[in-house]
DNA sequence: ACAGATTCCTCACACTGTTCAGATTAATCC
DNA sequence: GGATTAATCTGAACAGTGTGAGGAATCTGT
């Protein structure tokens, strides 16, 4: 095997299992998703002893963890050049571009979901582990040692710039959040669970005509109760 | 204890083995979502052989759909309260009691998915065996043993009402039915899964804001380019 | 009452995650 | 540089899982 030797801390014996632990897991969860998180399949890859992972993971749920970020990462570097691709083509008005942005951030989400659904479960399946017992202490903080943009940061990019073109009061914005991140999360679950048989095309159009929706709800005049 | 059994111990035979291991499947999901699911712990509630679910389910990922199906029924059938209950408090206006009864549907969906979330994951948590090749053979249409009405059916309902006052083009209705299908499911997710520390009134407050914004998403004019 | 088909049980197998005691090796101290 | 220490990896083992094969108990139709 050709490891490599990293000059920093981090590698000891095996050069850096625990990189390659997480790299193996991402192999599998592309074309397997979270169920495939298998410890032994993944100490198999590796070529390492299923018990070797402890000395870096307490348990297989934190390694699945760690997977599940680096998969956030890789979610967020596609969106981000999704939306580099189309930056380009924005029209003119910069309201109509504000509007144009968040339907792309949108669709890049999305299209992450379909095109990766492995990975996508597995970067957005929380709560793998069963039911959140109301009195169980809070889990950490769960350090990020993945430092790459995540998906949530378009969507807050998207909403400020609707914001400062004066299409969405900035006291709308948490509110905003929401009913987009549900927008797109749940059009992603649709997507891949429920609508299967569906073509490209049929689901472009739906995504399309969700977003549409979205928007135009979001910038809708507000009614005078709320 | 006591359910089906008529006999405690003195019949070899059980009376409804299949409907009793549903039951149980239901018990365990309540309290444990879908990974609960577990063929022997299932047979040990129900006093019997681990293999003996095998005379009435070929494997355990159909005994899954099955219970499934059941907590798909037991949701349609809260809801179907929770829209009893505020069917009263309609307002007077057609169209705005259409609008009114589009989000209390969204409402209850939502509202299940936060009172049962063990049920609600394993009613809506699709794909529960991995990735769905596409080159796999069609799983069967899966007959369907519960002929009670589905959530889907509610909002179906509601978008009719809609149309029938004139706040929504018929041809729009398929359109609809995506944009607030994701909202609702997207919300549950989000709720469940991202957000738990908010508060009951917080998540109320989600999805209000959330439901406000596709209903006006929804009749707003449409656009000239669609 | 008998034959056949269900229904259920016992035994067994190949998996899984996880633990414990040891072997091996890299980093560090004197 | 050599010894010590601590991190890293391995082997065997345990409890638990889904599932298969074959046999015993019971129900059903004739």
């Amino acid at each position: 095997m050709a490891e490599k030797r990293p000059r920093t801390r981090a590698t000891y014996h095996h050069g850096d299992l625990r990189a390659a632990l997480v790299a193996a897991g991402i192999t599998l969860a592309r074309d397997g998703g979270p169920q495939a998180l298998v410890l032994r399949e993944i100490a198999r890859i590796v070529g390492v002893a299923p018990n070797s992972a402890y000395a870096h993971f307490t348990t297989l749920t934190v390694l699945k963890k760690a997977v599940a970020q680096r998969a956030r990462g890789d979610m967020a570097a596609a969106m981000s050049a999704h939306l580099d691709a189309v930056a380009s083509a924005e029209p003119d008005d910069p309201q109509e571009a504000a509007r144009t942005y968040l339907r792309e951030v949108g669709r890049a989400y999305v299209h992450y979901a379909l095109t990766e659904p492995g990975l996508f479960r597995t970067a957005m399946g929380g709560d793998p582990t069963g039911i959140r017992v109301p009195g169980a202490p809070d889990d950490a903080p769960e350090a990020d040692d993945d430092d790459r943009p995540k998906p949530r940061f378009f969507l807050m990019h998207a909403l400020a710039r609707l914001v400062d073109v004066g299409s969405l009061r900035p006291e709308d914005t948490d509110r905003a959040v929401m009913a987009s991140w549900a927008t797109v999360h749940g059009l992603s679950i649709m997507l891949l669970d429920l609508l299967p048989q569906l073509t490209t095309d049929q689901k472009n159009a739906v995504v399309d005509d969700a977003l549409d929706i979205l928007t135009a709800g979001l910038t809708a005049p507000r009614k005078i109760g709320e």
